[in-house]
DNA sequence: TCGGTCAGTGTTTTT
DNA sequence: CACTGACCGA
């Protein structure tokens, strides 16, 4: 163990062995300030510290198992015992075991964000309002603010015209009803709990001797608020943070926290780490040179020991297609110096920048692997399944009326198509609510629906009973593959030749196979519980190229960095700087330098040159490549010629790059295209050479070149 | 009342 | 292109 803590700089043993004091950890990136939080928990065990006495709270779920695995090795089996979470993690823990306490049953559904929107969709049509005026990612935001506030819905009613206050006050209702809980909901509560009930409280303040939290400085007030209930007078916290790297206060993070740490808690040892062990000095100088644009930070030096005269590549593409080809190439060119893939990382600032990235490395058979986006348990196929198995489900007994149900029906109820529609449906919601049952309930035995529509609910209920009286004698995954056929949802899958769609379910059967062989007794109830929770499958990411968002790669580091999009409006987002101005920048900055600053040898900056037909100019460089100094920069210019591009149908070569280009056929109103960043599409206006081309979602329409050869013709 | 067509719309970041 | 709401024929 020893061992552990001699691998610490001087500053970084003095936080991880004070175990008398609270502590404070404000260090800039890299200076290995979630090392020591490691080495502080493995010493803590080792001087006799029970391991689920100590507490972690990191910030993804990705970076909780990540540091479960790190402590293994140092610590063997002591360290299964550590309880390493995200806050919300913890707090459905929490609420798990005292949910009855606030009048939850133990087993409350947790809504993820599709759950939410198809709430809103029955809101919308109560209230008359529709989603053109009022988007509803832009609601949920609005009400997620409201709720963290702690802003009733009538207090909403003061701070809006429109009718979001009001949609609020039905959603919270509804999600009254269905005892379910959305992702506020999982912190609120928990705050509402232990702040309310001392038994509850008493409990888990005596469970929890050490407290660490990672990434302190993306702390919202209310999970503070949890730290602060969680932690027994005499217990010890101990947060790390860099100020520099706040990147959620969209979301209501607040840096102020960990700057006013020392005032909740006077005994306080704050301890600031300045030696950066992962980057090269010419990367850190280079980041440190982009943050110190920012206003009223606290000025840090931090510096790095290892030397380096590798500069930080910039480059410009000729325009979005060409920069995959030259992140690509320097992926190739890397690897044959002998880096593995694994070690090289993709950075961007939106998802949708990953498709053409994903497009070339797939054509090149790099091999990849994507983090975010729409993940496994996301997809519409998985969560339908998801749905039918919900269906199947016993009531909580605390929560006989089982509401949660109706999100479910409302889901698969016309999945496949049983002449069960809108209207329908609405009746039925309607009655359900007279009647005080669940939506199930009303097709076993409906009243206000005509004899036409009510012969079609039949089988459909009995498919539920079917399934319902397998669950004792089908293992769960055979059960759920038995729904996807019986339902006749796969033939409807391949009734539209949704082949991926398949595979899919057969994954999901494969993952159901794989919680059971991990606990063999695991009930569906357990299984369906927390999985929005977890929205990936860990699966091993094998050696691949890192494909993700800079919010992504928060406390992740790699060998070789590319960070792409780097265009104005694109990185900084135009978005961010017109909601919040200055602030908003200086956060996209903040986001910037956390980007660099995941690099430690290799870092490429690049950027797509180009006319934008979106914004009737001229694509200009992100301000960020310009706020770095010069002195670190090399300019990559390097042709792409002898690069395995692949030819084009009509045989143009990239000779032509820069040149008037030679008149392809013309596309007409109605063509099939290919793109090779936006993929397919079809024209739907000519005006001169520029197209308006309609992708699929979420691109839209685009307005381009037709004789640019990132277009392509292909047969309708 | 269902479900087929038609026209209009469409980018942040995540637990 | 994908998705939605409006409209209309069965
Ligand atoms: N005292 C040390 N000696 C050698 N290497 C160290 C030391 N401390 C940390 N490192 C290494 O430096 C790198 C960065 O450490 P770590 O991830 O803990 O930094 P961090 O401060 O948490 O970074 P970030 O702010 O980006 O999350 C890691 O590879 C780690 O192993």
């Amino acid at each position: 163990m020893s061992s552990v803590i001699d691998s610490l700089n001087a500053p970084q043993k003095e936080a991880a062995l004070t175990l008398d004091k609270d502590v404070r950890i404000i260090a800039g990136a890299g200076s290995g300030k979630t090392r020591m939080l490691m080495a502080r928990i493995a010493s803590l065990v080792d001087n006799g510290i029970l391991p689920w006495r100590i507490l972690a709270i990191t910030f993804t779920n990705k970076a909780a198992r990540e540091m479960k695995e790190r402590l293994q090795t140092l610590l063997q089996d002591a360290a299964r015992d550590v309880r390493i979470s995200t806050i919300h993690s913890l707090c459905v823990r929490i609420l798990r075991e005292d949910a009855s306490a606030i009048g939850y049953p133990k087993n409350f559904t947790i809504l993820d964000g599709d759950d939410q929107k198809s709430m809103l969709r029955t809101i919308y049509k109560e209230l008359d309002m529709d989603r053109t005026t009022f988007p509803p990612s832009a609601v949920l935001g609005k009400i997620s603010g409201w709720k963290t506030a702690g802003y009733s819905p009538e207090e909403a009613q003061d701070q809006t015209d429109g009718p979001e206050a009001k949609a609020y006050e039905l959603y919270e209702r509804q999600l009254e009803d269905m005892k379910a809980m959305d992702f506020d909901d999982l912190l609120l509560k928990t705050r509402h709990l232990l702040g309310t009930n001392q038994e509850v409280r008493d409990k888990w303040q005596n469970r929890l001797d050490y407290i660490h939290v990672d990434e302190f400085q993306d702390v919202d007030p209310v999970q503070y608020d949890i730290i602060r209930l969680l932690k027994r007078p005499d217990a010890f916290l101990c947060v790390v943070g860099d100020p520099d790297q706040t990147i959620y206060t969209w979301r209501g993070a607040a840096v102020d926290i960990i700057l006013n740490f020392a005032r909740d808690f006077p005994n306080t040892r704050t301890v600031i780490l300045n030696e950066n062990y992962r980057s090269s000095q010419t990367i850190l100088d280079a980041a440190n040179a982009l943050i110190a644009h920012n206003h009223g930070r606290i000025e840090k030096d931090l510096f790095s020991s290892i030397e380096s005269d590798r500069k930080i590549e910039t480059f410009q593409a000729q325009d979005e297609s060409q920069e995959p080809l030259q992140v690509a190439r320097d992926i190739t060119r890397a690897r044959k110096e002998g880096l593995e893939y694994r070690d090289i990382a993709v950075l961007y600032r939106s998802n949708y920048l990953s498709r053409g990235i994903e497009r070339v490395l797939g054509k090149l058979r790099i091999p990849y692997r994507i983090y975010g986006g729409i993940r496994f348990y996301e997809r519409q196929e998985i969560k339908d399944m998801l749905s039918y198995l919900k269906l199947i489900t016993e009531p909580d007994p605390e929560d006989p009326a089982q509401k949660s149900l109706d999100l479910a029906v409302m889901r698969v109820i016309n999945v496949p198509r049983r002449g069960i529609g809108a209207r329908t449906v609405e009746k039925l919601q309607k009655e359900a609510a007279d009647r005080g049952l669940n939506l199930l309930e009303v097709l076993r035995d409906p009243q206000t629906v005509s004899g036409a529509a009510a012969k079609k609910f039949a089988p459909f209920v009995e498919l539920v009973d079917e399934m319902k009286s397998l669950r004792a004698s089908v293992p769960l995954d055979e059960l759920m593959m038995r729904m996807a056929f019986d339902s006749g949802y796969m033939a409807m899958l391949k009734d539209t030749r949704e082949e991926d769609r398949e595979e899919n379910i057969e994954e999901l059967q494969a993952d159901i196979r794989q919680a059971l062989q991990e606990n063999p007794d695991l009930t569906l109830e357990e299984y369906l519980q927390d999985l929005s929770l977890f929205t990936d499958r860990d699966e091993e990411a094998g050696n691949a190229v890192s494909l993700m968002t800079v919010h992504a790669a928060k406390g992740l580091e790699f060998e070789q960095v590319h960070i792409v999009g780097l265009n104005e409006g694109v990185f900084p987002s135009l978005r961010a700087m017109e909601e919040a101005g200055r602030d908003g920048l200086e956060e996209e900055r903040r986001l910037m330098y956390v980007a660099m600053t995941r690099a430690k040898k290799a870092l490429y900056l690049s950027w797509n040159s180009g006319y934008s037909f979106q914004l009737d100019r001229h694509k200009t460089p992100s301000r960020f490549i310009q706020e770095i100094p010069e002195d670190y920069v090399k300019q990559e210019s390097t042709p792409l010629d002898n690069y395995p591009v692949h030819k084009s149908p009509q045989g143009q070569s990239r000779k032509s790059r820069g040149r008037a280009p030679k008149p392809t056929t013309r596309l007409r109103k109605g063509d099939h295209v290919e793109h090779t960043v936006y993929g397919a599409g079809v024209v739907t206006d000519v005006q001169k050479d520029i197209v308006s081309v309609a992708f699929g979602h979420p691109n839209g329409v685009r307005k381009l070149n037709m004789h640019h050869p990132s277009l392509q013709k292909v047969k309708g």
